[in-house]
DNA sequence: GATGAATGAGATTTCATTCAT
DNA sequence: GATGAATGAAATCTCATTCAT
């Protein structure tokens, strides 16, 4: 009796934090070393519960791994929405795209997902299509859009949108992955920051209209 | 009979074929699926052999792994390298890089394996750095080295290199995952052509020199 | 149904039982075959149990075979050593020790122990060290001092303690080793009571001092 | 051609030597690590064949096995019966037997041979047989001879000679088992010598008649 | 006579998943 | 709600054995 009471009483406290620890813990977990290499027993462990506990929460290992992406992504991808205002500039939109870079990567682990994206994508086609579409697909439709818009208004020059998308983005990403995996093996760390001005640079010389030098 | 016939062929000699086509199917296998989720069956079975085989040839799934990885590299790093001669203009020789790109992509086995490195880096530290010294670090040394070039000659404004590096091969790299991950979930396949046209003439813009409009 | 009983079956808890069970079900096999020769599947299934099982309890082959012996070989020291009083005459006190033996020889696993001992101490030198250690030691310290009390008291005449302790436990050995790996091949079966006298006696005469026929 | 030629010659010049070269290899594969520790690549190796070649001369890894261990015994079984002249007095004859001893133990493989036929005797009952009758059996015929023929003679008193046979040469056969196993882990190397000594004296003594010390 | 590439069965070990408690 | 003992399939790796050359 006393014993049942005992667990009772812990069961209930941490009734409602189980799946954001359980979740919290998996991504570190996945994070670190990937899907598979990644047993369940560890993320239990991480957790503070057993391997039986997770099933209450998640139906498979799979599950939980798209869960936990999922829900680790959602709210990035609406801050990233909400960082661009229609009414200014294109430029200065851009501007704060990329101003709001470092402040993701510095996220301790929502800057492993893409990553983990990368690496799981050949064995979950479904977790690439929901994070080509929820998440880069948004991203592009966003940047497209400010292109676009900066073509029409004449603040840059005429350019293919979607394609120039992928020049704007592209450092942005390759950072996230630098810092993830390379980073520790290079003289010096990356400096994000001067990545990021640099890169801002260079696009808005390359995007100004001709005979506009900025 | 076709018992019989079975056991004839499995005698066919294949020596110096063999670590070729076990080489060809590992990589296949592990650019599709990466490193864990890839058994060594499948190997042996996309390879014509049986799973014993695999062992004549290499001394764990690991040592294949990276075999593969680096005998696969290797030679791309040196054409790579042999694509800039030292005495053409910096613009001509970024031009050049940027055009050898899209055979890259196209190479079936090759354009895997950066979406492999990114994949399995966490859990071999080791590929990590040989991909980083050997690959990254080369390439690096060939766009610093162009970028400096540049400016020291007039072609070029006063950027960092080291940064800058990023800006240039970014995108490049951001293609060969796209194509291995993405492509197939968006309504249209990546122009990788026009992607590197544009990604040039940003650059190109992007790096000239004050008031020298391209 | 009967699948559905199984199912039930399977899940019978066991926990408190299970070490031993699956101790005496390896020591078994064990015994029987050698370490080498004695499959997980083979154990697992004498234990009723699958083969996973039994890295719930122990962490490799190795450790269990270490346990084992281990644990069936620590309470037998024990009562080895409790056989012997030292007040008594060191005549009086061989005796005890020999008559002690066929009680252990009868003990169905233990007796198999010194031959799994001998047949695997090439390959698990730690597992000889400590049976040379734990068992023969604390045996010849036994035995040994036994030989030195009755010198000094003139019940033993002079002879090397050392030495001669091989002489008190071979014939005591080699009776276990016979009873597991030759008797069956033996026209009768050993008689391990008259074999113990026979011995005392002629140990008794042997060592007797000069002029005091026994 | 040349290549054939070449080959022709080394197999002419080995072609007798090879089964006796590949006997010593395996024995002594077999006495360092057990039947089963020890692969045929080792074997080979060992030898300076393939592993091929072993099948040319042995048809299985266990005729290998009984054939080595058959082949180093019987001339030694032939050698200790000889040992023996039936006209000598029977302490004598004993005296001869025991002191042929530290020259058996000496020899580096053949002593490896009891340690084997007690590890793999579970596994090859037939060897065991084998041994029994071949070895045990001889050794056993020959001591319960001299042992009736002092007992006749008035030079032994009254045991029971099957009994006493194991007291005669436990002692030894243990000395042979502790050089291999423990030895190695004691303080001092065992005393051959003094230990054949001591038992002999201890012996004649234990089987001397009534009334008559020695 | 000798080779050695190839096999394939079998070994140990791991781990996602289940379910009685 | 939570546990954790148990499962069993699958993975990597080894090795005795075969046989075309």
């Amino acid at each position: 009796m006393a014993t049942a009471d005992d667990k009772g009483a812990r069961w209930r406290r941490r009734k409602d934090a189980r799946p954001a620890e359980i979740g919290t813990a998996a991504l570190a977990c996945f994070a670190e070393r990937g899907f598979a290499a990644c047993s369940l027993d560890e993320i239990a462990a991480r957790a503070g519960v057993t391997k039986g506990t997770l099933y209450l929460y998640f139906r498979s290992k799979e599950e939980l791994f798209k869960e936990v992406v999922r829900q680790a992504l959602l709210p990035q991808i609406a801050a990233f929405e909400a960082q661009v205002a229609a009414t200014e500039p294109a430029p200065r939109q851009l501007e704060r795209l990329i101003a709001a870079w470092p402040d993701f990567i510095a996220a301790p682990n929502l800057a492993a997902i893409p990553k983990l994206i990368v690496g799981e994508a050949g064995n979950f086609p479904e977790l690439a299509r929901f994070y080509f579409e929820e998440v880069i697909g948004r991203a592009r439709r966003l940047v497209v859009g400010i292109l676009r818009r900066g073509i029409r208004r004449g603040e840059f020059r005429k350019v293919d949108p979607e394609v120039t998308f992928l020049s704007v983005v592209s450092p942005l990403l390759i950072a996230v992955l630098w810092k993830h995996i390379f980073e520790r093996h290079d003289a010096k760390p990356l400096d994000v920051e001067a990545l990021c001005r640099g890169h801002l640079a260079l696009l808005l010389r390359g995007l100004a209209p001709e005979g506009k030098a900025t």
